[in-house]
DNA sequence: GCATAATGTAATAATAATTATTACAGTTTA
DNA sequence: TAAACTGTAATAATTATTATTACATTATGC
């Protein structure tokens, strides 16, 4: 899996800090210690599905739309990571009973797991993130 | 996450189907797909943990030792992938209060998201995947 | 004893996946 | 019309995964 679900977390959790004004991808970047374009990247799939709207030009930026406990860990994963915990099998001998069937076997396993998962990641909306980012140890923001 | 743990669920059924004798790492590997070297490697995994037996040697192989519905798909997973779901955050910029909390916020998350995931995979013994592969379409074995 | 067939494991090479960077077009503001 | 943004494609760099090679060790059968 690549990191695309955590930095949507991440972008999310800062605008929501920042829920009055408008963040840039330089900002965000900055915070998560990540390449500007690669949260362009992410944020454009949440701006598709409606979580954020984004404004270009001078003054631009991100910023949240919707409520923060309208949206869940889950639904960040559908969006950015669907179907990753799937393993990848190389092409296995089909003339073996194991080889021949093994793949199928763990798709289905694999998509329960995937499923099981997002009963649990539902259990977690940015607002919850958000308070756990509060309880910090360390503090400061620029 | 790499493909031990699907390797290693790959090769401990295709023991399961021959538990009346030895298999060799190049009968594995021939089956799954890889090189006979990853195969040693991850049931080398399996062995240190009283999953599976090997013999050096003409002759020689693996071979399981335990019976096929006492080793479940957690087991596997922890001892080929535990940690693999924590996500890789880059070092975050400390100034921020994202930035400073947001991985120890997500370390709670995916620990909690693992053993979530536990539960589901116990649910998997390899006398359940055997009985998966054995309802194939495809068959033959050599 | 010795050739052969296997595991065990380290070191290295090759490949694939992820991430960073560059480049530039489009938009908005002042 | 310059400056500050987003949007996105193309490419480069880096990292992770997998394959390969090499060789030591162990067991078997002749």
């Amino acid at each position: 899996m690549n990191s695309d679900f955590t930095l949507a977390i991440h972008s999310l959790t800062f605008l929501a800090l920042q829920s009055d004004r408008m963040s840039t991808s330089d900002a965000i970047s900055e915070s998560a210690g990540v390449h500007p374009v690669r949260i362009r990247k992410v944020l454009s799939l949440l701006k598709k599905h409606g979580f954020i709207k984004s404004k270009e030009g001078t003054g631009g930026g991100f910023i949240f739309t919707l409520d923060l406990s309208e949206v869940n860990l889950w639904d960040i994963y559908m969006i950015t990571s669907e179907g990753a915990l799937q393993p990848k099998c190389p092409d296995s001998n089909e003339k073996c009973i194991v080889g021949a069937n093994m793949k199928r076997v763990l798709f289905a396993i694999f998509l329960g797991a995937e499923e099981h998962l997002g009963e649990y990641l539902k259990n977690y909306t940015i607002k919850e993130v958000v308070d756990l980012v509060n309880q910090d140890q360390n503090s400061g923001c620029d």
